[in-house]
DNA sequence: ACCATGTAGGTCGGATCCTGTCCTAGTTAA
DNA sequence: TTAACTAGGACAGGATCCGACCTACATGGT
C-alpha cells in the first residue's frame, strides 16, 4: 500500500505550508524516514507541480512558495474555522466578483468540517455576521450552502417562498444557478409544478430540503444566468436608483467605496455624482455617511428619509452631553 | 514513483470534495485506471481517516463527508481568492476567539497562492476592506501576514514604528506573539537594541522587514502572551471606556451588537447601559448608528462629539430635498 | 419478480516502485 | 577551512500496485 507514502506527502506538504524553513534531516526524522527518502519526496511534489524551494548553504532548508497551482491547503482546527467565518461573512454579504465562488468555496468546507469545529463556526459566526449587516435581509449562510450543493448535485429542492406580495406558497424546484446582485442572492431553477423558469430571492426561501432526487439537464433559456436574472430583476420589480453627490475627488470615492467607475460622475476636482448601484437603503447609509465627506443624497426618497432620521436621531443621542466644543473641534479636522 | 497514486489519491479527493455523489465507474473513468483501482484509492483514503461514504444500490456513488480530521483542501483559482478576500477581512476586523488562527490560514494560503491571483485577490478585496473599517486606522493585512510569518518563522524583524507621541523610530525586534484587541492588533516582541520586552500597535509599524536571520528561544515574560499585552496596554495608556444608553432590550442589543454579555446592564425591559467595549471610535459610531434603536452616548467625548458631527452632516446632506414627510413616516415605523 | 447498476471485497501474477545505504558534487555562512 | 545543508546517481531487496477475474449484496425501476 501506498498509503504510506502518500500520506508521507501529505504530512510532507503540512509541514512545508508552515512559514518557515525546514531542513531535510529534520523533516526526516519527524517522518520516521531516511533523510535520502526525504529528497526523493520533495522531488515527487516538484514533479506534481507545487514548486518547493531550497536554500543552500548551511541554514538552509525546504519551504513551499508560490507555484502555478494551488497545493492541498492543510489546515489545523482553528485555522478551518476561521476560514469558515471568514467565509459565512463574505457570503452574508456578497463582494462584486467572488459572489458564488466564496460560497463554493463554503460549501466544500462545510461539506468535510469535523462535527466540534461546525459547533465553533456557529457560536463564533453568530457576531460576525451581526456586525456586517446590522440589519436588513441577512441572507443564512446555511440555506445558501444547501442551494448550492443542490445547484452543483443537480438535486432537487423543495421549500416554502414568500411572494414580494407576502404570499406564501410551497414550491418544487429544480436549482439552475445562484446569482448575486447588490447584497441580495437570487436562485434561477426552474419550477416543476408551474412548469417554467422562476427566479426567486433566497432570503425569501424558508426551509429549502434536498429531496435526494437527481434531475437531468434542462434547456436553460439563457447561457448567461447572471444577465437573465438581472433582467427579470429590473423589469419585474423598479428598482430604486440612487443619486447622490459628493464633495470628494471621484477616484476617492471609488476607493473608499469599492465602487464601480463608471458608477461616478466627475463634475470637478472635488465633486462627483454616485449613481445607480441598487443597494439596501440601510447599508447604503451607513456607507455614505462613514465616508468622511461631505454629500447631498438627491434620488431614492426613502434614503433620504432614512439619512434624515439617523441625522435626527444622532442629535437626539449626543443631546445633554456637551458635545458642543468637541464637535467643532470635530468638524474643523472632519472625521477622515 | 508512486507520484502517480499520489497525485490519483489528490484528484480523487478533489473530485469528491465536490457536494455531489460520484459514481465510482465515473471516477475511474476520469482518472483513467480500472474501477478496481479506484475501489482500493477510496480505501487508501479511508485508511487515512478521511471517511468517504457510500450510498448503494442504482443511484449510488461515493461522497466525503465529515470526519474527524481536517482533509487536504483543493481549491480551485476562484475559490482560492474567495478564501483570500474573507481571511483579510477578517484579519482587518478580528472577531473575537479566531483573531490570529485567521492571520495564520492567511500566511498560509498567501505563501502558495499562485501570483496571478494574488492580483485578484488585491483588487477585490480593495472593496471589502473598505466597506468594513470604511475609515479608522485599518491594519493592513500585508503586514500582519508578514509579522504573523516572522513569528512562527523565528525571523528577526526590522520597521520604522511611530510612537504614541508621534515620535518615530527604527526598531529591530524578535516577534514573539500577535495579539488582537477590539480591533487593534499588537505585536509582543523582544526589542533588540533596547534590550527589552516591548508592545507594538501594528497599525503603527512602517515597512516591516524580514532580515533573515533566524533567533534561539528567549525566555517570555510570560506564557500568557494575551493576558501580557492587555496588562500592560492598560496601564500604559488610558483607554477610553465606552458608555451608551440603549433603548433596546438587553438581549436584543447583544444579539444585534455582538456584544459579551457582561458589557450589557440591564436597566429595563426595553432600556439597558452597554459600558467597556474599547474601539475605534468611527466604527463605534457606525455600529450604534445601524442599531436601529435610540440611544444616548455619555461617555468618551470624542465619540459623542463624531456622532453629534455625524448627524449634523446627514442633516445636510437631505437638505433642500423633499425628505420632511417621508422622514416621519419613517421614524414612526422606526428603521428596524 | 427481475434486472440493471451500484458498492464491497477476495485472489493472483507480473510489473513497478519504493526505501536505505552507499557514493560524489556544489553552496553558503561562520 | 569547516560545518551543515541541498542535489542526485547507483544498486539490491522487498514491498506495493494494478488489472482481470470472480462472488456477494443493496437499491430502484420496469
Amino acid at each position: 500500500m501506498s498509503g504510506d507514502t502518500s500520506a508521507r506527502l501529505l504530512a510532507l506538504l503540512s509541514f512545508l505550508q508552515t512559514p518557515r524553513e525546514w531542513p531535510g534531516s529534520e523533516l526526516a526524522q519527524r517522518l520516521g524516514v531516511s533523510p535520502r527518502t526525504i529528497r526523493r519526496d520533495i522531488d515527487r511534489l516538484r514533479d506534481l507541480g507545487y514548486p518547493v524551494e531550497a536554500t543552500m548553504g548551511a541554514v538552509g532548508g525546504y519551504r513551499l512558495v508560490a507555484g502555478k497551482a494551488m497545493p492541498p491547503l492543510l489546515l489545523d482546527d482553528e485555522e478551518a474555522v476561521a476560514i469558515a467565518v471568514g467565509l459565512r461573512a463574505a457570503a452574508g454579504s456578497p463582494v462584486e466578483g467572488i459572489e458564488d465562488a466564496s460560497v463554493r468555496a463554503l460549501a466544500k468546507l462545510e461539506q468535510v468540517l469535523p462535527a466540534r469545529l461546525r459547533q465553533r463556526v456557529r457560536s463564533v459566526g453568530a457576531a460576525t455576521v451581526s456586525v456586517a449587516t446590522a440589519e436588513g435581509p441577512g441572507v443564512a449562510p446555511e440555506a445558501l450552502v444547501l442551494i448550492a450543493g443542490a445547484v452543483t448535485g443537480r438535486e432537487r429542492l423543495r421549500f416554502a417562498y414568500q411572494g414580494w406580495d407576502g404570499a406564501r406558497s410551497r414550491r418544487l424546484a429544480e436549482p439552475y444557478r445562484l446569482v448575486a446582485s447588490g447584497r441580495l442572492w437570487y436562485l434561477l431553477a426552474f419550477d416543476v409544478d408551474r412548469d417554467d423558469w422562476r427566479i426567486f430571492r433566497v432570503d425569501r426561501i424558508e426551509e429549502p430540503r434536498l429531496t435526494g432526487a437527481r434531475f437531468p439537464e434542462r434547456d436553460t433559456p439563457e447561457p448567461d444566468a447572471a444577465a437573465f436574472v438581472r433582467r427579470k430583476m429590473y423589469s419585474s420589480m423598479p428598482t430604486p436608483e440612487i443619486t447622490v453627490t459628493v464633495h470628494l475627488s471621484a477616484e476617492e470615492v471609488v476607493r473608499r467605496l469599492g465602487a464601480n467607475p463608471e458608477e461616478v460622475e466627475v463634475l470637478g476636482p472635488d465633486v462627483c455624482v454616485l449613481r445607480g448601484h441598487p443597494d439596501t437603503v440601510p447599508f447604503s447609509a451607513s456607507r455614505l455617511l462613514m465616508l468622511g465627506a461631505e454629500f447631498e443624497v438627491h434620488e431614492p426618497p426613502e434614503l433620504v428619509a432614512y439619512i434624515q432620521a439617523l441625522g435626527e436621531r444622532a442629535l437626539r443621542a449626543t443631546r445633554g452631553t456637551g458635545g458642543r466644543e468637541a464637535s467643532e473641534k470635530f468638524t474643523k479636522g472632519s472625521p477622515s
